[in-house]
DNA sequence: CTATAATCGGAGACAGCGCCCCGGTTAGAT
DNA sequence: ATCTAACCGGGGCGCTGTCTCCGATTATAG
């Protein structure tokens, strides 16, 4: 219902500024931060937050959804891409860079530590559906190891999101290359 | 001081029953799991956990603790072993086949979720110095990639880790090689 | 058997966090 | 300018989990 009522303009500022200290201190924190620090991060009182959204879950739902309903989209779009192999790595590496900043991203991925709404659970299946997609069709084309399935691929994922958190001084670039090169085709090792 | 003076009969015999408690419950649900659930499992009172273990630090040390030691041990042997390419996977596979069914092994190497103490931190850090030899070493002769340092394989440790707390239905062994896979050295992809 | 000293375990203090309510204030319409 | 309805935010409740105290109980020495 786009008409209910358009929000009074303190509101929505006050709205805005609660997800833009949510967003910042979710991604630096994880899910795990409380609502307080958000509140007062946002220069807002813990109440006005509530109004907002009723329960922590909603504030996470809001921040978290939309991210990964983007990069589910980018997946879609790469479906019918010219290559698999490089769609399907390529898609690896944005959600890699997309999530290494953000530990709420991971936190909500990999379902680690804070438990987690029905709604963002739904949105990361969606995203993890997506990448078994690809995942499939690149295997089609021997572009990666075909011993693997759609549950691996799952664990491997969230072990990849998982280690993105450690130290800045380890070259992340480096670390990601592991675990792709772990999902290409077996070669023989002399 | 080992003659302080033993410990009488059923005070021992609670003590052991804790640990055994915390062991399983430890394993079964990871660091989190609240204390007065170990006393309830142990058939003792909270306040004989307490006395036994005056800190929650010092219950997950005592569980932990000779945990890593035992790895670190095992690790350290392999030092001179005639394969280093050999030992060095053989060795992550060991670490990976003890954390899979303990999350709270998990938890402390990989310092996820909850809080650990410093003597943990420095078992763990041993442990991790330990890998880092075995990785050097086999480095030098090959079968490692060599482009990674001690820093990348503490993050790929810790995804590894972290990858085997998914599901049981998915193949870990499966998920274990392409760990390993990506660790090999890189060979050119056509 | 008795005395003594240690252990047991339930009840509760204390802190952190999510969630909620109500008096004062301010935005927006008439 | 005034009025009304919505919003602001500080204080508070309840829950959970760690840690503590103390009366009842039980193991060991003489």
């Amino acid at each position: 219902m786009p008409g209910a009522r358009p929000l009074r303009a303190d509101a929505r500022r006050n709205r805005e500024l609660v997800l833009d200290a949510a967003r910042s201190a979710f991604a630096a924190q994880g899910l795990s931060v409380p609502l307080d620090e958000i509140a007062r991060r946002a220069g807002v009182g813990p109440g006005t937050l509530y109004r907002h959204f009723p329960t922590k879950e909603s504030l996470i739902e809001a921040v978290v959804n939309d991210q990964l309903r983007r990069l589910s989209g980018e997946g879609a779009a790469l479906r019918d891409a010219a290559d698999p192999g490089e769609a399907f790595f390529g898609f690896l590496n944005r959600i890699a860079a997309e999530a290494a900043p953000k530990r709420d991203l991971v936190d909500a991925l990999a379902s680690a530590g804070v438990a987690v709404g029905p709604a963002v659970t739904a949105a990361a299946e969606d995203l993890r559906a997506e990448i078994a997609w690809l995942l499939a069709r690149a295997q089609r084309v021997g572009a990666v190891r075909n011993d693997i399935g759609a549950g691996e691929l799952t664990a491997v994922l969230s072990g990849l999101l998982f280690s993105m958190r450690s130290r800045p001084d380890t070259d992340q670039a480096l670390v990601l290359s592991v675990f792709t090169d772990g999902l290409r085709p077996r070669t023989p090792y002399f």
